[in-house]
DNA sequence: ACCACTAATACTCAATCTGAGCATTAGTGT
DNA sequence: ACACTAATGCTCAGATTGAGTATTAGTGGT
């Protein structure tokens, strides 16, 4: 039995962050072969992923990690395209990959140009409902999708994860549409890891994609933490852990709305939150917006016990 | 960098179904050293984990395994006594696991004698907050869980996962409990891991602990599972991956009772399941119960969607 | 000092959901 | 026909939501 090839185990990072405009996640690889921030685990120096994870993280980009939290292990045989840059796996290796979630709470310009970010929707254009290009960018691709849903599956399949004939978007379910994209080969991976079975490289695809490709099955792993987190706000309450230490309501709002790609009902935002006692008033104001000042919160001690519950989120109207 | 000690992967299955009576877990192993369906992946032969879950629970057990997810993937190191009958992992090997949480469906007699099957509560006495029994066993551990939480940050933490000074018993906080239980040395787990280092045996411990420990970290991967389990069914219909295909609505009462270990308002229950549009009649009748007979159900279409939903717990009263 | 403008905050109202019980059946066994 | 036992039905008040309308308290000119 110690013929067997070895398996590596690769640690790989989706650092979100919230940069006042938007999520932003943490990017590492040179241009055209751009990924996750990504480490190969030593089962010697290393006592848990988590330490480990925190560590790679820390030592590539600076960063000190507040919440960490493990989201899923790869281990598909074909879905992920080799890592050049590794150098330490040879063919015969089978390289699973052990994904985290990490929040690296709000940053501020200067810590934004130390790393390499980028506002995930660059990713997913379609997974954001409030701007035009998201809504554009789903209208591109539904005839496609709609062409390749030849069965009745494939076509309940859409409809349930796009939303379609009366279903509602569930803002969650980012990886679902993801691997139909995929399975309908409309993001780039689809062809790349066709290909790459053949010695020969495919000629150019004559198509425009929609999203940028990452190396590797990072677009995949990037989707499961999208979908994770947008879940995970509903029901625990992390978004304090992507907020700045004081904000106003305003503020948190647009921070799920822009998490979620959605927009939300302002005053029953409000009145939710306030009742579910999450947050509490600093006596301070914020006055910058140019109408009336807003209340300064923060998070409350309920909000750092373990079965708190997260944020309701109403959607608004049409 | 190729003179890394390998790692090996390890799958674990808490291998899930009814029976009857209540929630029951596929064990594997001998007296003494049993624990959960173990198999070791082989990066070879296995395209993915999934298809390896399934494959060497049923060729271990017999069975078919139905809804499969998995669960987390356990690396610390310490944690893991070492697997005496794996028979192929060397001292300086890293074991890794990957657990799976699969449900095997409703079972019946047969199936139920042809595998190990055992009620999961004989290793969390505590978390069936129903019966009598379950009461009895955390009053037994509180003392000393008082005893040990010498720190605010200790009692606390306590506080929250038992639901004691007013705060309420939350059914999915199962791995919580367990941890700090661990921690204050009230599993044998614990006295059996920090023996570990140790060249001489510890003398056998005088106490009598609460709750059969398992193999390995085995009883770790189990609280999280059943901590997964209670928490999915609050948002995803999968009790009706436990349930039979013909159910009264008692029965399916009984199976979510028996596995979050709270009891239900009846009719509350029944309303918003049958408002939920995850059941739907089948015309049948069921008449076995002396009373009144009840109405056969089926999952219906809805409950088979993606974006459905779960089932709310309305708690009944002391 | 006064006015227009812009967000933030306050209130309202109806439609739903929930928590708790009380009341009515439709079988079974005698 | 009668007692018994679950399964169903119904009711009511209190809390939560979805959707708006109505007030503020600053800011930036004039």
């Amino acid at each position: 039995m110690s013929a067997t090839p070895r398996v590596i185990i690769g640690l790989s990072a989706v650092v979100v962050a919230a940069s006042g405009k938007g999520p932003e996640v943490l990017l590492s690889g040179a241009p055209g072969a751009i990924g996750l921030p990504f480490g190969s685990f030593d089962p010697i120096g290393h006592r848990t992923f988590e330490l480990a994870v925190r560590d790679f993280v820390t030592s590539q980009t600076g960063f000190a990690l507040g919440y960490v939290e493990q989201l899923y292990t790869f281990g598909d045989k074909g879905r992920e395209a080799p890592l050049a840059d590794m150098g330490q796996s040879s063919d015969a290796d089978r390289v699973v990959s052990v994904g985290y979630i990490a929040l690296a709470g709000s940053i501020d310009e200067g810590q934004r140009r130390a790393g390499v970010w980028a506002d995930w929707y660059r990713f997913f254009p379609w997974e954001d409902r409030r701007s035009e290009a998201g809504i554009r960018a789903l209208d591109l691709l539904l005839p496609d999708l709609k062409a390749w849903a030849t069965t009745t599956e494939r076509q309940s399949r859409v409809a349930m994860a796009f939303g379609l004939h009366g279903q509602s978007w569930q803002e969650s379910q980012v990886l679902d549409r993801f691997e139909l994209l995929y399975e309908a080969g409309l993001v780039q991976e689809a062809q790349r890891d066709r290909a790459k079975g053949q010695t020969q490289a495919m000629p150019p695809a004559e198509r425009t994609y929609v999203g940028e490709p990452l190396v590797s099955d990072h677009r995949r792993i990037l989707a499961t933490a999208m979908g994770r987190l947008r879940a995970k706000i509903r029901y625990r309450p992390i978004v304090f852990d992507l907020a700045p230490a004081r904000f106003t309501l305003s503020e948190l709002q647009d921070l799920v709305e822009v998490l979620c790609g959605v927009k939300l009902h302002k005053q029953n935002f409000r009145r939710t939150l306030e009742r579910s006692g999450l947050v509490e008033s600093t006596g301070a104001m914020h006055a910058e917006t140019g109408g009336r000042p807003a209340m300064l919160f923060t998070r409350s001690a309920v909000s750092r016990q373990a079965g708190a519950t997260g944020l309701s989120l109403p959607l608004a109207k049409r």
